[in-house]
RNA sequence: GGGCUCGUAGCUUAGGCUGGUUGGAGCGCUCGGCUGAUAACCGAGAGGUCCGGAGUUCAAAUCUCCGCGGGCCCA
């Protein structure tokens, strides 16, 4: 038989390592047939949160993309058939934003005048600026995805989808037209995202002003208020607001006072009493009396004399008090102005009770025509003349100044106003139960934001504003008539063919998006008159959480390659960072409650962030980004994985340090180098091939025993670990394994057994435990670290297949075609692990013991006690007694026996299993054979240091010459036989070597000290012969 | 400003749900040892107001509340 494996070097360069198998990959296409093998399984359905390609990837990135990879390969390898379709997010203002950047242009009007075919062109092609980028990233951290047929989401296919579904939403009357108010910046004419209003939060200071409402006079009568006017206080920081004034809320429950003050009676909430009326400068202190308590909610309905009447308010009710829990006795005077224009919360409050609406402020921030004396000026500009009205009419109760946060435009600094803009919603209050009922079905990771975070979301939810008036999205396929005022939402190309009507040159549009879709006229079912579309865009976040169906063309194409919509429905997995809780998570609830009423997802794992290594959160502006291709090309990417794996749970921000993933690296993945390395090495000295002998595991040695029940062990703790997402105790179960049981006992303490020269039946088990144990690993270990267990693998897996004929093993041709390795619960033996643990105390407790006596290892001794005051410790200590008799260097261990005198003992105690004390009693006394013993000791160490001086093979032969102190000569020849056992000497001779005369034979010579005494060593290398050891 | 979450040695962290001996470990540091044991290994040691405060309790790193700091989301 052929030797199965090829050699390796000690030295290891991982990231040639990840090159080579990556090019292994693409060359036997891998990750296709890591898929197609599992064709006719159970689906494992996993939908990819699609990025944007308009910037390079961010190591926050990274983590989510191995986060996904690791799941996916173990699910594969657990037997699923588990397709991945890559896709990319590419609407939306961030994409906008990037154009009008690089087009030094800033606002909506700029935008149109160098027209909006040539900007969504730019927009169309930027977000694939990076995808190279991307997609070498995405390759060079092994995550596995179908990158060659993505969904996206600017494809005509996936907006044809996304319109199906809106008219679905149309058809059951969920998608409705109304106001939104939205911050909005006056001297761009834009409205910005919430990303952009949290960058411009500053500290001003506004006029604050209470203000006098003066109640109706029927109202009024029902007090038995003399004769003096009843006033509602009311209080203001945006005095120019008051112009579009509709209502005053009050809380329903608080309790709210009717006073007089000189000569007026005021009502307010009880508990702003003093605040208000007793402020410390006392040019504000007012004498009071109360005449009358009461709820809030007794006043609800109370109608009062508008302020002004120059807005008209229209559809709805006016000027009354409303109840509404929001208002706060915090500051004010628990009673709150409400402009339905200038607040969301207002605008709420409106709709809710029925009020009208008035919009007197144009979308540049200036009265309209109707407020006659303040027609074209600027609001905040305006502020100045509402209060001196106001003074002037008496109803200005008081002034102060207030310093609070408010946003600013980010882009010219102008202060944002609050401002109410026609905008088209999706109801998603009235799905609110629906939506609650579809998270109870989801399993979340971590937990609590179930029922936390996101569940005190879905309980909250308002309407989705879906409309956006800007211009690189999916259009919002709704149609107006402009005879009749009809509406239509159109749900499909066809429908649209069906219904354009023929104008000149205007066809359906090869591209659905602005402006080609703007010129398609409709013929008005209704009175035959013209249709045209709505301006809008849609929000790109129903895009992304439309992915389920309009990944796959739903409904129009029913049978993909990769199967139908239907059977990727729900998704089994999907994970993202955090702040997706309420984007994409949300968003694809969303979509599909409205439309299945099923939840899209049954399992979402959310991962923490990147922040840099002092905690902050990375970001460009700050420059602490760091450059993961720098890190990938100096560690590699199994390091980075691992790190990232295990340095803490994966639903927690990690601080990331470059220092971290080296330790990872030296740590954890040269262990495991070593180990294989240790094997390789060995392997083909010996020309042990796997296949050729059979041993039982119950045959074997204890120790074989030992490590294969902890491998079983470790393998039921890392499915058990990996199914619940607790990623970072997989990887440490398995870390541990590694580098303290594999490698820094089994093989250590296994060394020798591979030594024996000859053939062996221990030294068979020993290879045939070691050999499974790695090859087990490396399949354990595959979905965390897909490149080291993949070359591991294709030497010691395929690399034997290879060179078999007859071959009764046929194993995949790459780890990630295996199946993840179960326990055998048969093979766990809980007993011998425990009598291994009371074992390696004992070890401990012995080397603690001689180095407090300062007798090195290397020197034998003759006998320790072990006493313990539980005999089934002893006796468990028993069966490994050989261990501990070779790991103490001992002639002899002794059970239960306490030394006669304490005379040469020296005692230790331990705590063993189950907290059990143990002592230990070591016999430090020497005699002249165990002297001896250890200087010859000495002696092969000094060899074995020098035949790695000069660079020898394993195998290779030597001559030795010695000389000097008399007593340690004697001790070379009485040992002389264990001497050329150790160091493969077929010599040994006394020489007078002084240090001149070795020179003079121009050998390899050095003078060392052993017990005390100076020796002359030198050794002379002999040619290689060509038999491996015989 | 609100909600959620995290805060343990110089660094990375285990433990926390279910309160109970002297709060474990790795890296780093100091001392000693070892060297065919691998960019290792072994032994000893220093280093902790378990973020701060209050409460519950016989007993709090752990449970509760209030702060402080980081992070995310919302305003």
């Amino acid at each position: 038989m052929s030797q199965p494996f090829r050699k390796e070097e000690q030295r290891v360069d991982f990231v040639r390592l990840e090159e080579e198998v990556l090019k292994l990959w693409e060359s036997e296409r891998t990750f296709e047939r890591s898929i197609e093998q599992r064709r006719g399984r159970k689906r494992f359905v996993f939908i990819e949160g699609p990025p944007t390609a308009n910037g390079l990837p961010h190591p926050g990135h990274i983590l989510t993309r191995v986060m996904k990879d690791l799941v996916l390969r173990y699910k594969t390898m657990r037997g699923f058939y588990v397709p991945r379709k890559a896709g990319w997010d590419t609407h939306g203002l961030p994409v906008e934003i990037e154009v009008e950047k690089e087009l030094g242009i800033k606002t909506k009007r700029e935008i149109e005048e160098f027209g909006i075919e040539e900007f969504n062109r730019r927009c169309r092609e930027s977000v694939f600026r990076y995808e190279k980028e991307w997609e070498n990233a995405t390759k060079r951290v092994g995550f596995w995805i179908d990158m060659d047929s993505p969904y996206i989401t600017f494809k005509n296919s996936y907006i044809e989808s996304v319109w199906w579904s809106l008219k679905e939403i149309w058809k059951r009357g969920l998608l409705y037209k109304g106001h939104k108010v939205v911050p909005f910046c006056p001297r761009c004419g834009t409205a910005l995202s919430s990303h952009e209003v949290a960058q411009g939060y500053r500290e001003v200071e506004d006029p604050s002003i209470y203000v006098m409402f003066r109640m109706k006079p029927e109202s009024e009568s029902k007090s038995e208020s003399k004769d003096l006017p009843v006033f509602l206080l009311a209080w203001t920081t945006t005095p120019w607001t008051l112009i579009g004034n509709v209502a005053l809320a009050v809380h329903p429950q608080h309790t709210y006072v009717k006073v007089r003050v000189d000569e007026c009676i005021l009502i307010l909430a009880e508990a702003r009493l003093d605040a208000v009326l007793h402020e410390d400068e006392h040019e504000y202190e007012h004498e009071y009396e109360i005449l009358e308590r009461f709820r809030g909610d007794t006043l609800a309905g109370t109608e009062y004399e508008p302020l002004f009447e120059y807005a008209k308010i229209s559809g709805g009710e006016r000027h009354k008090v409303v109840a509404a829990d929001f208002v706060s006795l915090d500051e004010g005077t628990g009673i709150v102005h409400i402009a339905p224009a200038f607040g969301e919360v207002d605008y709420e409050v409106c709709r809710a009770n029925n009020l009208g609406f008035t919009q007197p402020v144009n979308s540049e921030g200036r009265f309209t025509e109707e407020v006659t004396p303040l027609a074209g000026s600027f609001v905040k500009d305006a502020d100045r003349t509402i209060i001196e009205w106001l003074k002037e009419r008496g109803i200005l109760f008081k002034e102060e100044k207030y310093l609070h946060t408010y946003p600013f435009c980010w882009r010219c600094g102008s202060p944002l106003l609050y401002y109410a803009r026609e905008s088209w919603f999706i109801a998603m209050k009235s799905l609110r139960d629906n939506l609650i009922a579809n998270n109870e079905k989801i399993n979340w990771y971590p937990t609590h934001l179930k029922y936390g975070r996101f569940g005190n979301f879905l309980e909250n939810i308002e309407d989705w504003a879906l409309s956006r008036e800007r211009f690189w999205g999916t259009p919002l396929n709704i149609w107006v008539c402009s005879s009749c005022g009809a509406e239509c939402c159109v749900g499909s190309i066809e429908e649209l063919k069906n219904r354009a009507l023929e104008q000149g040159d205007v066809h359906i549009p090869a591209d659905l998006h602005r402006p080609y879709i703007d010129a398609v006229v409709l013929r008005c079912e209704n009175c035959g008159g013209e249709m045209r579309r709505v301006k809008e865009v849609i929000d790109c976040w129903y895009d992304s959480g439309s992915a389920p169906f309009a990944q796959w063309h739903y409904p129009f194409e029913e049978e993909g390659r990769n199967g139908s919509f239907r059977a990727n429905f729900p998704a089994d997995f999907i994970t993202e960072a955090i702040d997706q809780t309420r984007g994409w998570f949300y968003s694809l609830l969303a979509v599909s409650t409205a439309l299945f009423d099923e939840p899209p997802y049954l399992n979402v794992l959310s991962l923490g962030h990147i922040l840099d290594d002092k905690g902050v959160k990375m970001s460009k502006s700050k420059g602490n980004v760091v450059d993961i291709n720098q890190i990938l090309n100096k560690e590699g990417a199994d390091a980075l994985r691992w790190y990232l794996f295990s340095a803490g749970p994966p639903y927690e921000d990690i601080r990331f340090s470059e220092k971290g993933i080296i330790e990872k690296r030296k740590k954890f993945l040269s262990t495991l180098w070593n180990s294989y390395f240790f094997f390789v090495t060995y392997a083909i000295i010996d020309n042990f091939h796997p296949h050729a002998i059979h041993i039982p595991v119950e045959k074997r040695a204890r120790i074989d025993r030992w490590v294969i029940s902890r491998l079983n062990r470790v393998t039921k703790e890392v499915i058990a670990g990996l199914e619940s997402f607790e990623i970072h105790t997989a990887a440490r179960v398995l870390e541990d394994f590694v580098v303290n049981d594999l490698s820094n006992w089994y093989i250590r303490r296994s060394r020798r057994r591979f030594w024996i020269p000859e053939e062996n039946f221990d030294k068979d088990c020993a290879y045939l435990t070691l050999y499974e144990v790695l090859t087990t690993l490396c399949k354990l270990l595959a979905p965390f670290v897909p490149f080291i267990t993949e070359y591991i693998y294709q030497n010691l897996v395929r690399g034997c297949d290879c060179g078999c004929e007859d071959d009764q093993h046929p194993e995949p041709e790459s780890v990630h075609l295996c199946d993840y390795p179960s326990p055998v619960e048969a093979m766990i033996d809980p007993e011998l692990e425990e009598s291994m643990l009371i074992i390696i105390k004992l070890v401990e407790a012995g080397r603690r013991a001689r180095s407090e006596a300062g007798i090195k290892i290397r020197q034998p001794l003759r006998d320790v006690l072990v006493v313990c005051s539980e005999p089934s410790i002893l006796e468990k200590a028993a069966h490994l007694c050989d261990i501990l008799k070779d790991e103490l260097n001992v002639r002899e261990v002794r059970f239960g026996e306490r030394p006669v005198s304490d005379e040469g003992y020296r005692e230790v105690s331990v705590e063993g299993a189950k907290g059990i004390r143990m002592d230990l009693f070591l016999n430090t006394r020497l005699d002249e054979e165990l002297r001896a013993e250890g200087i010859v000791r000495d002696v092969v160490r000094r060899v074995q240091g020098m035949r790695k001086d000069l660079e020898l093979e394993y195998t290779s032969k030597i001559r030795i010459f010695y000389g000097g102190d008399e007593e340690v000569g004697n001790a070379i020849e009485k040992f002389a036989d264990y001497i050329s056992g150790e160091t493969l000497a077929v010599d040994i001779k006394r020489k007078r070597v002084e240090e001149a005369g070795v020179q003079q034979m121009g050998l390899y010579s050095k003078k060392w000290k052993i017990g005390g005494k100076e020796v002359y060593i030198a050794i002379e290398p002999l040619p290689q012969s060509h038999s491996n050891r015989a």
